[in-house]
DNA sequence: TACAAGTTTCAGAAGTTTCTGAAACAACTA
DNA sequence: TAGTTGTTTCAGAAACTTCTGAAACTTGTA
């Protein structure tokens, strides 16, 4: 094959995946975690084999150091694995390959914990208003109380939804994958 | 009775009320709304009644800048109403009561965004890489596929889930309460 | 042990977001 | 119309986040 075709070939599968890794960059930024972390999942992802961090340095064009903190916080939370060739010192990055696994992980870890604190102090909340009862005020202190029951409420049915996904997730991905496909 | 004690339960009131709005501050933020957003979004659907701007500026200690432009973000998210009092030339704030509306109208106008745009660049990359198969690669670039082709998966479980909770929102939100407290 | 290759850490640069406060503006009243 | 009160806008201050690059450190090799 012409040279010349090759190599554009192999550059055009490198924007390509470059394009696919920041849009998963940018959802992961959405999501609240940081843009390069997403960037360097997908790339590890996609690739699926063993990359060293100098090859993503490379290709996604960042620092060492950007480079070794991303993926000490990708490997804290458990979606790279980190391992080493025999006679290369080096040391290999590889994604983990279950999704479903991360994201569950995620949304046990970070958001059930945010809907938690905001309900411990929605009902710490709602007990001191209560005891508070001023005599001409009880009416308009209690329109508040029913609002704050309101948040809280929602904030229950999050949390039920989250561990609902969660607990679903966990059994097996494939009947939300099948309800995903129904629509 | 004693002014001094009812002055205390004013002021524990409203520290009360500052607490519930910095829990939902927070989750907002984590949300990707601007914190401020939260925090008087709170203050003004717990008071239930139609607040001025300045009364705003002064139980949040906010400027009147960021109050103006706070208000006005929560107003084009349809989470905010204005309205005047007649013989008052200030302008009053009430919460949108209905805060399943607000919630749907965020999944629908910007997560739902955000995955579909996701979804389109992988949909793009998965035809042009499909287009590239170099012959002595097409394993390599098969697995690569394989991989967008879950993500595309996951993405489309994601919207998926976001338009059944929309659309179960829309008609009703009570089955999602009682499910919250089945549990 | 000395060396080299590879990795981590961290001070501060660069970029971004959010908020203030004052000036411009708008709306009502006398 | 002029004056008063209330609202919006926006330049830049402050705070925060993310990234770089060089120095310190670690690990394996000779």
């Amino acid at each position: 094959m012409n040279p010349a075709i090759q190599w554009e070939m192999i550059a055009k599968e490198r924007e390509l995946l470059h394009e696919v890794a920041d849009a998963v960059g940018a959802l992961m930024e959405f999501w609240g975690f940081k843009r390069l972390m997403g960037r360097v999942w997908t790339l590890l992802y996609l690739r699926g084999e063993p990359l060293s961090a100098a090859e993503l340095c490379e290709q996604l064009e960042i620092s060492t150091g950007a480079a070794s903190m991303t993926l000490a916080e990708l490997e804290h939370w458990g979606v790279v694995r980190r391992s080493r060739k025999p006679g290369d010192r080096r040391e290999y990055f590889e994604a983990e390959g279950d999704i479903w696994r991360m994201i569950s992980r995620v949304l046990r870890e970070r958001e059930l914990l945010q809907i938690e604190r905001a309900l411990e102090v929605f009902e710490r909340a709602r007990t001191q208003l209560d005891r508070l009862g001023a005599p001409g005020e009880r009416s308009r202190l209690q329109r508040i109380i029913e609002r704050l029951d309101r948040l809280a409420d929602l904030a229950r049915l999050g949390r039920a939804l989250l561990v609902a996904l969660v607990q679903q997730g966990k059994a097996d991905l494939a009947p939300l994958m099948r309800f995903a496909k129904r629509r």
